[in-house]
DNA sequence: GTGCTTGCAAACAGTTTGCAGATAG
DNA sequence: CTATCTGCAAACTGTTTGCAAGCAC
């Protein structure tokens, strides 16, 4: 859907602009997020970077994060009990579907109509900013290894 | 919506048949859920309960309120970043608005249709069996105090 | 009496923070 | 040169677990 090396170039951009300094940590991580085609955790992403530095550290990576998540360039899907899940390519509001069984996160199709937002706000006076739509259920490789 | 006495008799019935075991602060604490009307969080329910149980334990509201999350009698709202929230008066699923200053959670109005559920799904192969949709923004307290 | 429940404390997972040394600009 | 970033360890929050004593049935 996205260019990865574009969303790359945007990315750094927007981080150099900001005044953030371009280590190549930071750099391999942006990589690593604009080429992800899986929502990765916090975790992940600390794992496929150690495979260049093994001696970098979750909280590089959590730091970053939170960076791009403070500049709006990240989608952060949060769970109660499961690690938060990344998604730094499309970091407009979308509906995710999330495997109850191997928990791969991918994004779905069409996206929620504000005035359907509305609808559901309608009554209730809030000020609404914003949404999240997620849909639970089995992704086509655990429903063919169901029971196993 | 729902009559707070009709359900808390219905969960004491059903938990009763599960060859659960009724003490006064299981009993309390039914109470205070089928009464709620603000999807209480655990700490808040156990804030609660210790004004008649001084000496009770978050780890026994925890017990409970998974022992009826099992038995899909109460809905867990568990967010990345905050305490969970639930609501055992409606386990069926349906829109929250969840208000990001004083964290106020409310039911919404409508809810999402079976077909709209599939056309997010569509092309994905998944097997959707739940789904959840929560709107973030500012209550109407919020909104008047805003700036505050 | 049996075994589920309580309540305490300790463990736990994911995330955040503090800080000294390293380094990009 | 200076401010940001790294990487380690420790702190932190919300939740879960182990276990001995208590209590519903």
């Amino acid at each position: 859907m996205v260019d990865p090396q574009a969303r790359f170039e945007e990315l750094t951009k927007k981080l150099r602009e900001r005044g953030c300094r371009m280590t190549p940590q930071r750099v391999a991580l942006l990589r690593l997020l604009t080429s992800a085609e899986d929502h990765p955790s916090a975790h992940q992403l600390y794992e496929r970077l150690r495979e260049q530095f093994p001696t970098t550290s979750l909280a590089t990576v959590y730091k970053t994060l939170s960076l791009l998540y403070d500049m709006g360039e990240v989608l952060e899907l949060g769970f109660g009990d499961h690690e938060a899940r990344y998604d730094a390519n499309r970091p407009d509001e979308h509906p995710h579907l999330i495997c109850l069984r191997c928990w791969k996160v991918i994004d779905g199709r069409s996206s929620l109509l504000p005035n359907q937002v509305q609808e559901v706000a309608e009554g209730s006076g809030f000020q609404v900013t914003g949404h999240r739509l997620d849909l639970y259920g089995l992704c086509p490789d655990c429903q063919a290894s169901e029971g196993a």
